[in-house]
RNA sequence: GGAGGCGUCGCCUAGUCUGGUCUAUGGCGCGGGAUUGCUAAUCCCGUUGGGGUGCAAGCCCCUCGUGCGUUCAAAUCGCACCGCCUCCGCCA
């Protein structure tokens, strides 16, 4: 949620922010605006009625016989024509809220302006891609033969874009996630284990609702949604909070399996477990002072490099352009790993820095010796298991189909899985 | 799943039966001040969160878990929902 009062003293440049996502949200200023002077003028109407009908309502209490009979008399007008007024600024509320809902957040400076991924700004690329003496194989293959990941059965049970992860790969997914969490706890981030099903007023404080309903699975007979990403529980951990300027800042690691009905992506990314409706991800969670985020925002970026950067992966860091950004994110980077079984980068983890809107939406707030204001929230993925897995496969395989493990990972793992070996 | 109890301004708490002087009581904590040669103690003032209006001081509206309703008027009465607790049943 952006700031009314910002927008009511400086349309121009929340005009100007939001034109370099589309021209249409900058338009939707000025129908904020305009739902604004209606709610405002119909709030002054209606506390003026309402003030007149306090005050002679606490007459009436200590009026008595025709005094009091003419007081409710006289009352019952205001009241009466309160019940007109009341409605229409409930609608005008209502109107003014689903517009300011609606609206993303304003693009940083140095986002790039952009439709589609293509317009990305590539920043550097680090690590070496792999040269093999042979034709590598992609994961899909390589799992087969490893024997673990089986998707013919997952879409016997569950459907397509589901999978069964098997023997070895398992171990490496925990070996990964502890990893993972050993490395961001020793930097000062709680772990945590959230809920997967979340009320809507969580999603809709992380910027998911409304927008991205064909998305998210729900319930039927609960209202429950399950979440795509443990963004969704970490922010709402802190909801209708006022924080304490000095606990600032609060860093949370999640892990949690998360979900995304994926729809309108049916040609996309079909084979392996690229793009599936279940995962596990390791997840950054950040709530800073409203000064802190950018910097925060590097710091994250920092650890997703070392850890990519750990597991040998070569990567480059892109800084996404306007049009790939989320409702939320002010700015995101998303680190690319390099796949040879497909030739090129793709997007491995993301870090978004969703400054003061989710915080906004989600009433949290830091109590400052001049007001309380909304804090900032940022979010970066530590590690997405499966989109990892398939890096690891791909990069460190062998001639013979045998995979190595990366060193780092050794101490999690029996010493037979210095390397995945097919059997035979 | 069944039965019952309870949600008050950070924490505890009075008020709810019997609607109006509730502008929500008191304590703790916290902030500021006064006094006392230190520590301590005592006293005074302040201390929920939003919104509207105004240059400002201020004034006004909403907020007693949430919403809707009854009423001139709701912490107080009714309904629904949310949450917590106890007991029974079931369960990893």
């Amino acid at each position: 949620m952006l700031d009314l009062k910002a927008i009511r003293e400086d349309p121009d440049a929340f005009r100007a922010g939001l034109a370099r996502r589309s021209e249409a949200h900058a338009r939707d200023i000025d129908r904020v605006l305009e739902a604004d002077r209606e709610r405002r003028s119909l709030t002054a109407a209606v506390e003026e009625l309402r003030a007149e009908q306090n005050r002679v309502s606490k007459a009436v209490g200590s009026a008595a016989g025709d005094e009091r009979d003419r007081l409710i008399a006289s009352v019952r007008d205001v009241s009466d024509r309160l019940k007109q007024l009341e409605p229409r600024l409930a609608d005008a509320a209502e109107e003014l809220g689903g517009l300011l809902a609606r609206l993303p957040n304003v693009p940083h400076g140095s986002v790039p302006v952009g439709e589609s991924d293509e317009e990305n700004e590539v920043l550097r690329e680090v690590g070496e891609r792999p040269s093999f003496g042979f034709e590598p194989r992609d994961h899909v293959e390589l799992g087969e033969r490893l024997r673990v990941i089986d998707l013919e059965r997952a879409a016997k049970v569950s459907g397509a874009r589901f999978a069964y992860l098997l023997g070895d790969a398992v171990l490496l997914q925990w070996a990964l996630v502890r990893f993972c969490l050993d490395l961001l706890v020793a930097k000062g981030f709680v772990p945590v284990v959230p809920p997967v099903l979340v009320r809507e007023d969580a999603m809709f404080g992380t910027g998911f609702l409304p927008g991205d309903e064909a998305q998210i699975y729900v319930t039927r007979d609960d209202d429950l949604y399950l979440v795509g990403t443990s963004e969704v529980p970490l922010a709402a951990l802190h909801q209708r909070e006022i924080l304490d300027p000095a606990d600032l800042p609060l860093r949370y690691v999640g892990y949690s399996t998360c979900f995304r009905r994926e729809a309108g992506t049916y040609g996309k990314d079909v084979r392996g477990i690229f793009r599936v409706h279940q995962f596990d991800k390791v997840e950054m969670f950040s709530f800073v002072a409203p000064g802190a985020s950018w910097d925060e925002h590097e710091l994250m970026l920092a650890h997703q490099e070392e850890i990519v950067g750990a597991l040998g992966l070569p990567y480059r860091v892109v800084n996404v352009c306007t049009g790939e950004l989320g409702a939320s994110a002010a700015k995101k980077y998303d680190l690319e790993v390099w796949l040879p079984g497909q030739g090129r980068y793709r997007e491995l983890t993301s870090t978004s820095n969703t400054t003061d809107y989710q915080a906004r939406r989600l009433e949290c707030r830091v109590r400052l010796a001049e007001e309380n204001r909304p804090v900032h929230t940022l979010n970066g993925t530590a590690c997405a298991v499966g989109r990892t897995l398939i890096a690891i496969l791909e990069n460190h395989q062998r001639e013979d189909g045998s995979v190595a493990v990366p060193e780092v990972l050794h101490p999690y793992l029996p010493d037979r899985m210095r390397a995945l070996a097919p059997r035979s």
